[in-house]
DNA sequence: TGGAATCTGCAACATTTTTTCCAACTGTTC
DNA sequence: GAACAGTTGGAAAAAATGTTGCAGATTCCA
C-alpha cells in the first residue's frame, strides 16, 4: 500500500493533508489562537462529523459562535477558507468504504502494473486480497434483521429449495448440502433431464426459495423465483444488485458485490452468506447446537 | 441496537427514513423509471458515499449525466429536492458509523460469552473473520512451483475430470464451470444414476483429474483418484493432510486447512485456490489474455 | 410514417452558503 | 481614563449550488 509522503514538517496545509496532521497543527497553534478561535477549536476536535457534514451556519449554530468565525479559524490555520477545511474532514468519512468497488478495481489496477509477474502465485494472491475485502465488506452491509428474518423464514418453511445456475451453482450446492444437516427438508432445483418445470410445480405456498443470481442473470433462475412467488412461497436472494430481475421477489434480499480479479468473480462472500444461513437454520432447529 | 420500524407501507419518504429504506424504494421505482433516471438510479445504490459528500455537479461529472438529471431523480422519488435526499445519504456517515460499531461490540462480546450469543449475524462475523485467516494462512503454505505445476498438468491435458463428493461439492461444481471457459474440455464426475464407474472409464492417460476431499473422506472420491492414477491419469489433488486417503496418488497436492466455526468448515480457501486453478490455465489458453 | 407524449440537456434563474468588510467592543498600557 | 491593538458579530457582497423552464431529441404508438 502507497504510503504517503513523509511530511514531517507541520506548518503548511497540503491539499491532501489528512485529518491527524491537521489535529496536530490546530494543538500546536492552540495557545496562540484568540479566545473564540479557540472555542472554535475544541469544538472541531471534539465534532468532526459536524465539520465534514454541515454547512457554516448549522456549525456555527452548534458550537453556539457566529459564522464568520468559523471562517477566520479555517484561515488561522492557512486554508484559503471554510470549504477548504471541510475537505480534509471529508476524506476519512469518503474512504470509509471507499464504494468498495473502488478498492476491488485497484487490486485489478494493481495487477495491470505488473504485467510482467502474471504466474499463478500472484493470482493467488490477489484472489485472496479481493475476497478479505469481499468479506469485510459483506459486515457491514449485512443487517442483522435481515439474516434474522431469512433464518426465520428457513425456520418456518415446510421444504427448501434452492436455486442457481452457472457461476452461482456452486453456493446453491453447497446449502443443498448443508441444510438437510438441520433435518430440513431441501431440493435443489437443478433441472437434470430437462424437469425444471416439473420440480417447480412441487413448490407450495409453505414452502421456501433459496434463489442466487448474478449480472448476467441467468433466465432460468428469473422464471424460477417468480413462479415460486407467484405459488406463494417465501423467497431469499443473494444477488448483486437490488434491481436485478429477481430482487423485485424477494422476501428477504442480501446484496453481494463478490469480489472480481481478471473478470472472474469470485464465490467467497456468497458462500459466506450461505454458510451462515446454514450455520443459523441448525441453531434454531430441535437437534441443533 | 435499535430496529427500524417495521415499515411495510413503501411510498412516502418519512423525514427520518434511513438509508435502507430509500435504497428499497429506489429498487421498487427502478422499472417506472426512464433510461436516464435508471442509470442514476445505478449510480447512486453504488456510490452512497458520492452521494453523501460532494455537490450536485461533482456527482452529475462522475456519474456522466447532467446535473439537472440528478434533481429530477430526486424528485422522482418524492423527495422535494436534492438536498433533501442527501440527507438521507449523510445520516450513516454523521454518527461515526454506529450501527457498524455497534456490531463489532456485539462481537466482541459474543466472543467473550463465548457460546452464549447466536444470533446469525454473529455467525457471519465468526465465518468472515475465520475465513480470512484461511486465506492469509493459504498463501504462507502454497508455493509458486505447486501453482505452476497444477496449471502445467491442466494446460498439456486433453481432458480435465473433477470430483468430490459431499461438502467439497461446490468446489467441484465451480471448476466444472469455470475450466470449459478456457476451452478445456471438463467433466463432472457426479455418479448420476449411479452411471460413476461408466464415467471413470472414460479417463485416458492424457487426461488430468482434479479431486478435492476433506476428512472424512468420501469413499468415492478416494476410489477414483486410485482408478484414475492407475490409468496413467495427472491427479491434482486439494485436500487437507498428506496423509489423507487420496493424497498419496497425487501428481501435485495441495493442502488446504479451511475456516471452521462451531463444527461448521467452509470452502472459502478451496474456492480461493480453484478460482486461481482456473485463471491461471485461463491466461496460458489460446484466447485467454 | 406521422404525431403525441415523454424524456433530455442546456442555460437562465432562485436560493443557499461562504466570505468579506466595517463598526463596535474588549482589554491593555501609559 | 484615554489611546491603541487586537478581537468580535452581524450585515452585505460574492460565490457556489440547487432548481426550473423551455426547446430540441427521442421514443412509443397508431
Amino acid at each position: 500500500m502507497a504510503v504517503a509522503k513523509p511530511k514531517a514538517k507541520t506548518s503548511e496545509p497540503d491539499a491532501a493533508e489528512n485529518l491527524a496532521a491537521l489535529r496536530t497543527r490546530i494543538a500546536e497553534r492552540y495557545d496562540g489562537l484568540s479566545n473564540r478561535l479557540q472555542q472554535i477549536a475544541k469544538f472541531v476536535l471534539d465534532h468532526p462529523n459536524d465539520i465534514a457534514l454541515e454547512t457554516v451556519v448549522v456549525i456555527a449554530e452548534r458550537a453556539g459562535v457566529p459564522p464568520s468565525a468559523l471562517i477566520r479559524f479555517a484561515q488561522a490555520l492557512d486554508y484559503s477558507g471554510f470549504r477548504e477545511m471541510q475537505r480534509v474532514f471529508q476524506a476519512p468519512l469518503a474512504s470509509r468504504s471507499p464504494s468498495y468497488a473502488e478498492r476491488v478495481r485497484g487490486l485489478a489496477l494493481d495487477r495491470a502494473e505488473q504485467e510482467e509477474e502474471d504466474g499463478p502465485y500472484h493470482f493467488l494472491a490477489r484472489f485472496c486480497a479481493a475476497s478479505a475485502v469481499a468479506l469485510e465488506h459483506i459486515q457491514e452491509v449485512l443487517t442483522p434483521e435481515q439474516l434474522g428474518q431469512a433464518v426465520d423464514l428457513l425456520v418456518k418453511a415446510r421444504q427448501v429449495y434452492v436455486v442457481a445456475q452457472r457461476r452461482s451453482f456452486p453456493v446453491a450446492a453447497y446449502l443443498a448440502y448443508a441444510l438437510p444437516h438441520s433435518e430440513k427438508p431441501t431440493h435443489l432445483l437443478d433441472g437434470l433431464g430437462g424437469m425444471l418445470d416439473e420440480q417447480v410445480r412441487s413448490i407450495q405456498p409453505d414452502d421456501a426459495l433459496i434463489a442466487i443470481s448474478f449480472s448476467p442473470y441467468a433466465r432460468e433462475t428469473a422464471a424460477i423465483v417468480e413462479r415460486a412467488a407467484a405459488r406463494g412461497a417465501s423467497v431469499i436472494v443473494i444477488s448483486d444488485s437490488m434491481v436485478s430481475p429477481i430482487s423485485r421477489f424477494a422476501s428477504v434480499f442480501f446484496e453481494i458485490k463478490d469480489a472480481e480479479v481478471q473478470g472472474f468473480r469470485s464465490l467467497t462472500a456468497s458462500l459466506c452468506l450461505a454458510q451462515t444461513l446454514a450455520v443459523g437454520l441448525a441453531m434454531r432447529s430441535p437437534g441443533g447446537k
